[in-house]
DNA sequence: TTGACCTATTGGCTAGGCCACTGAACCAGT
DNA sequence: ACTGGTTCAGTGGCCTAGCCAATAGGTCAA
């Protein structure tokens, strides 16, 4: 399909995806939204106005009012119009910003998660799991040589700690919360230096797992994560 | 505006929610997948057929779609089908039930959370919440006066605590394994004198959120579910 | 075996229409 | 003057009906 010398690139790009009305149409209105400065509460033109405008069928404008109201971006009133909910727009920065009363609460919930995770892992950690976090080690510290940020570094040295905690349950939730967490890393890892001292972090969390003592390993997370918190944007929120 | 008293009361519900016809068929649908207990990569019936058993038309259907699309539940496909993308639908609840001898894991998860919770407890709780750790507590009491096991009192006493600790993600996921703990409570308070004594480990939680001391809720919290651990379940299994 | 082609199935999108809700203007009774 | 009901224009909610477009899988010839 689509022709080309099959199976043999493993990065095969997949399945391309074919961008549909609604979304083109959603994104419109978005940036109309931000062009336009319009604020939380800003009306939306009616909808058959609307979908004159762009060109569209009401049922797909509706469709992309969905869209928008699942991203929590406007709020469609019955009988009333379709106001703007969030005057932000997508990037990820201006996502946790949106969503700043939130951070706290992904903080709590990840040290709550981890610092557990983290003795359960000096308890039960095999020769493999302690391969994967000194691989994911080696692979943070080269990048950050390179002068990256040592993101992907960070996110595999968390997953190899979590499957070395063998629970099943734990890696299932903090998969539920990756996407919040990932947000917040981004953003610590982009602070001066942050980088460096957050290795070491996970060097005396590596240490302790591999010295199989518990206390200190939850000890060790919890001031990593305490450390990883205390992004700019944190202070900055209210 | 819609006929009150207007501004005196600061807790007057606000504009209630209509709910639009696509959430319903995006919830059904949801479940639908969750009971069957589809997979990453199962097909979901045609458009035509599925608006039909739904009893709605195919752009309500439609806009369902759109809806668990964003959310990432499902992949719509044009010319293909709609398949279950998250396998992260199907609740955890019963992937853990898929093996029973995860108790420990459950026992594990528990203690991550609610040590924490007990914790932020101790820091946020209002007056409020005190108060209704207490009902809780003569609520257990009284039922184990009258010769219950107190199942109801355990349950919302420690809905009480999740409560006071003001994070709605830690709420929620203590949620998500709340049907798996509801099992362990029934079982543990089962067995002779069990109920006393865990009531008596309520009071030494409740205790320390009252006098605002995080350490000594998180050490309460954290003797009281290692009590309640100790089930026949986990001592059968393996 | 390969590649081109057909075709049934399935989603994408439109058009047009009726119904339900909201808010504001208006009116009547107190 | 105030309250409460009524009306009505504007707006979203949802439906029916239909055609277009993409996909997968089969067929058949080279």
């Amino acid at each position: 399909m689509a022709s080309s010398s099959s199976g043999t690139n493993p990065l095969f790009p997949g399945r391309l995806v074919r961008t549909r009305l609604y979304e083109q149409v959603a994104e419109q209105i978005t940036s109309w939204i931000t062009e336009n400065g319009l604020r939380t509460g800003d009306r939306l033109p009616p909808e058959r106005e609307l979908a004159t405008r762009l060109g569209v069928s009401r049922a797909t404008l509706s469709q992309a009012l969905v869209a928008l109201e699942v991203i929590g971006v406007v709020a469609v009133r019955h009988g009333d119009g379709t106001v703007v909910t969030s005057s932000r727009t997508r990037s990820i920065v201006q996502a946790i910003r949106a969503h700043a009363d939130r951070l706290p609460e992904i903080i709590d919930t990840r040290d709550a998660l981890e610092t557990k995770i983290a003795a359960l892992a000096a308890d039960r950690r095999t020769d493999e799991d302690l391969k994967r976090i000194d691989e994911a080690l080696e692979a943070m510290e080269a990048d950050i040589d390179a002068g990256g940020r040592g993101v992907e570094g960070d996110e595999r040295f968390h997953g190899a700690v979590t499957t070395a905690a063998h629970s099943l349950l734990l890696a299932r939730l903090m998969d539920e919360i990756g996407e919040l967490i990932k947000e917040t890393r981004i953003e610590s890892l982009s602070q001066p230096d942050r980088p460096r001292t957050s290795l070491a972090g996970h060097r005396a969390i590596a240490e302790a797992i591999r010295a199989g003592d518990a206390d200190a390993a939850s000890d060790a997370m919890h001031a990593h994560v305490d450390l990883v918190s205390d992004v700019a944007l944190l202070r900055e929120a209210r």
